[in-house]
DNA sequence: TAGATTGTTAATCGATTAACAATC
DNA sequence: TAGATTGTTAATCGATTAACAATC
């Protein structure tokens, strides 16, 4: 194995193997060559062993992989099983979709508190969370820690609490707003932006 | 120009200039260089010529672009204006937060109608759009027609749904389920894989 | 053993960056 | 005119694919 750094066009890819091999495991299937995950992928043969290569040998010459194996080993290179804990920010509408519809558990995630400035909201439960003030934030952070926060604020709200996220610590931001964030450090972002998605369907649909 | 195919890397930065351009245009900025414009996205300068080169020539020796002018031609590279319709498919906690949230017309679509099986929504008007039946998309279809699918249905409905839909001629379907689709020919899909984005996040802040 | 399939090295392909002549 | 900045061609870099020895 090379161990050098993986490249993002790589760890993209891993939810997707992620993903199949927990199906090709609830269909009781076994085992798997990288050529028959590949005409089940739409992936080369080539390109699966060299992403998997990345992280160790996990397959068998003139076997192919064990599919139970294959999909712990990947789950843990995600960081499936570290017992991440999430926090919530904007329980409107997109927020409450994510926490009651969302398998937060299926990503190894457990969703902890969600936080709101809706007087209506602070002190109410949903799906079975806690929402908090948002002005209790830090006092919460610093209390109980979270590894990543979920934004589903309003656009002009996110910037801001997105430093103070970062500031108290959060790993990661789920960013569910149209805002570009600029965090500092080690803190992470990765963007959910459903514009930029349905506008790069509009331009597929807009070439006849 | 150049004119040949476009690489998806290239178009997927599209929405993004676009979107940097509208905020621009919006503080009334007039001209911008590919250099100012580099320096606040993030990209190359280099890559943002190359980019452009793709589509024609909208800039100008010695002065960089036109701000308002740029944001219009990639709009329209995007497909924006063109008066794209959409119908939304299961109205549950994620659709009726897209139905009530997202700024559909922002990217030039407008949401016609929405669908589901559930006879308590059935018949009803959700952010001022009607629910009808699933059992009516052909015949809605056959009628008025529709240029892109919302699919916010479980998953488990999703694939049938999505090749009914390439039947009937919708051109391309944005998928909200966790399910890999597999629709023929000329349908594009988009998928919005919650899941895997927040594994990529999970990945992220494994690190240490 | 013979057939299958891995992990890895080498070859190819594509995308990003650098350089620069053209020109506003 | 001099300075700035484009569009494009060439150079570099990285990612994908092909090939194959190792070996189950």
């Amino acid at each position: 194995m090379k161990r050098e750094k993986v490249s993002t066009a790589v760890i993209r890819r891993l939810p997707r193997y992620y993903r199949n091999l927990e199906e090709l495991s609830q269909a009781g299937t076994v085992r798997i060559s990288s050529k028959a995950l590949s005409a089940s992928m739409g992936i080369t043969a080539s390109q699966i062993r060299q992403d998997l290569s990345c992280f160790g040998e996990f397959g068998l010459q003139g076997y192919g992989y064990n599919v139970e194996n294959l999909r712990r080993e990947i789950g843990e290179i995600l960081g499936v099983g570290r017992g991440h804990r999430a926090i919530l920010l904007g329980a409107g509408n997109l927020g409450r979709a994510l926490m009651e519809n969302f398998r937060f558990d299926r990503c190894g995630f457990s969703l902890e508190a969600a936080f709101d400035t809706d007087p209506a909201l602070i002190g109410t439960e949903l799906a079975g969370v806690q929402v908090l003030d948002v002005a209790e934030l830090e006092t919460y952070l610093a209390a109980h820690g979270a590894d990543v926060a979920v934004l589903t604020v309003p656009g002009p709200a996110a910037q801001a609490l997105a430093r103070r996220l970062a500031q108290a610590g959060v790993g990661g931001v789920w960013n569910f707003t149209n805002m570009e964030l600029d965090v500092p450090g080690p803190t992470a972002v990765e963007n959910v932006h459903f514009a930029d998605s349905l506008l790069t369907l509009s331009y597929m649909i807009s070439k006849g």
